[in-house]
DNA sequence: TAAAAATACTCCATAGGTATTTTAT
DNA sequence: ATAAAATACCTATGGAGTATTTTTA
């Protein structure tokens, strides 16, 4: 088996030309490299270095062997820096319905820290797609709605309140907030099925009887708040999405009296993957960028 | 330092996803390949994989590391067949007043022989030439008019009588064979300084007292033809180029009265290249072809 | 509870060191 | 005669094996 313990001698010897200045190059006595460099031939079934006197000259293999080795030799060192340098990629999936709002959050929190120009891998995709592929080891960590499985290792992140966006004229004829009754009497529009949020407002309503619910399913909130600014119907809004889905001021804002509709925005990993502290460190900073651009 | 064995290791383990597995893949036990891996990990300072209970998954480092790894492998198995395959070139230097007759013949010896369709390196120039970079290394054998340094290998091929090489008509009047005496008032053209022929010709001319030479130096044989044919003189052919030089019939060709001026081509090689089987054998094939030739 | 990886411990192979011999100029 | 590589021999590191423990699903 050829190591690299004679790639390594092989190439000092390439390059000095002289067994004696070649093992002081790798800190070694002189014929603990000869053996090394006896061995290599034995192994590659060649000559390749041609003994004379005072000098050593490469056979033509010998040339051969040192340009392969030295290619090999890179790549190792290569190989060393690029896990050193912490490069290890950090592969993130986010919610769509978080993932807009939060990036700009989440690039300060990367870029600014101390784990900085880390490669990211951002992943979009529903909480289902997300949690298999989370667990099939396609990514290291997700950041949805809390609570999930407790076989998963999380870390909440921060309250997320839902807002009723309304039309600007019509029903509820209310300003300020509204109570769990007025809601009733809206039609609501939702997300496509799968979407966290859509379960989570579901949820809500059906716990206080809500029933108008309109079920054909959007893509993305931009949608359905020109929906409702259409005067289709209100629909309901996580808080971090306000300042860039209700900017156009083409849609009223209205908060729900308690207990106010809310989702738990957290990271999630698996325990397995030991990288707790990392991650946590990651959650503070995503937690402190925000409530810093609050 | 990483090793080429860690590398293997843990190509394995990437490919199986499995302590157990990839220790049978690689003949060891699974204690052997854990300490191996986690060697590994403490020397790149990063987690490779992610130990769960029945599978283990590669972290992201751990993919690029396997990626890395598999090309390192790849390129060593690689190196250890390019040395097996007798893939030594031969890098061959002939002196130019030997290199295009004895060529058929060369290539004959090596693609028919043994060592069959080994890559060749050739180099065409002067004696001089050819020594000093054999010595440096960089040619493996030269084909010359020996003897020479006895510090070197060598090993005669055959014998190349010169033949008076002299126009159609005008002197000298004989035919089949001139002595040193005609010879003496003959206009004598030779090659450029440097070439072995040339000083081997000139040393047979001294030591009989022919005088009338041509220093104005030629590169090749061809147009020494030529230039006799055309009426400028005499020269002195080597028995091995008549056959190309002479084909036009425009000259005429006349044996040397004994002593005939001759030149022994052999190969030369150092003796610190550990190569005199390999060379001596290419040497008989080619002494071989030659006479199966004549 | 079962399967798999980590740990503990022992043994042996081998890499490396020192001293010396051989070789080539 | 001298410089350099090979050889001999010894020591110590560490790689691999067996047996066992720990971990996780």
């Amino acid at each position: 088996m050829i190591t690299t313990k004679q790639l390594r001698y092989f190439e000092a010897l390439a390059r000095t030309e002289h067994f004696g200045k070649a093992a002081d190059l790798c800190a070694v006595t002189q014929p603990a490299l000869s053996m090394q460099i006896k061995e290599l031939e034995a192994e590659l079934g060649a000559q390749l270095v041609e003994r004379r006197g005072k000098l050593v000259i490469l056979t033509p293999t010998g040339i051969e062997i040192a340009k392969a080795a030295r290619r090999i030799l890179a790549d190792i060192s290569e190989l060393e820096t690029m896990a050193d340098q912490n490069f290890c990629p950090l592969r993130l999936g986010i919610i769509p319905t978080v993932a807009p709002y939060l990036l700009p959050t989440l690039f300060d929190a990367l870029g600014g820290g101390a784990g900085a120009l880390r490669p990211l891998h951002l992943r979009e995709a529903q909480t289902a797609t997300l949690l298999a592929e989370l667990d099939d080891g396609l990514l290291d960590l997700v950041m949805l709605a809390t609570p999930v499985d407790p076989e998963l290792e999380s870390m909440p992140l921060f309250e997320d309140r839902f807002y009723l966006v309304a039309p600007l004229s019509g029903s509820p004829e209310e300003a300020g907030s509204v109570s769990a009754e007025t809601l009733k009497v809206q039609r609501l529009l939702l997300l496509e099925d799968g979407h966290c949020l859509r379960d989570q407002a579901l949820s809500y309503c059906e716990s206080r009887n809500v029933l108008n619910i309109d079920t054909f399913g959007m893509t993305n909130l931009t949608t359905l708040v020109q929906m409702v600014a259409a005067g289709m119907g209100c629909t309901l809004l996580p808080e971090m999405s306000l300042p860039i889905e209700t900017a156009r001021g083409n849609v009223r804002l209205l908060r729900i009296e308690p207990p106010e509709p809310r989702r738990i925005i957290g990271l999630v990993w698996r325990k397995s993957s030991r990288r707790d502290e990392e991650f946590r460190a990651l959650g503070r900073m995503i937690a402190a960028s925000r409530s810093a651009a609050l």
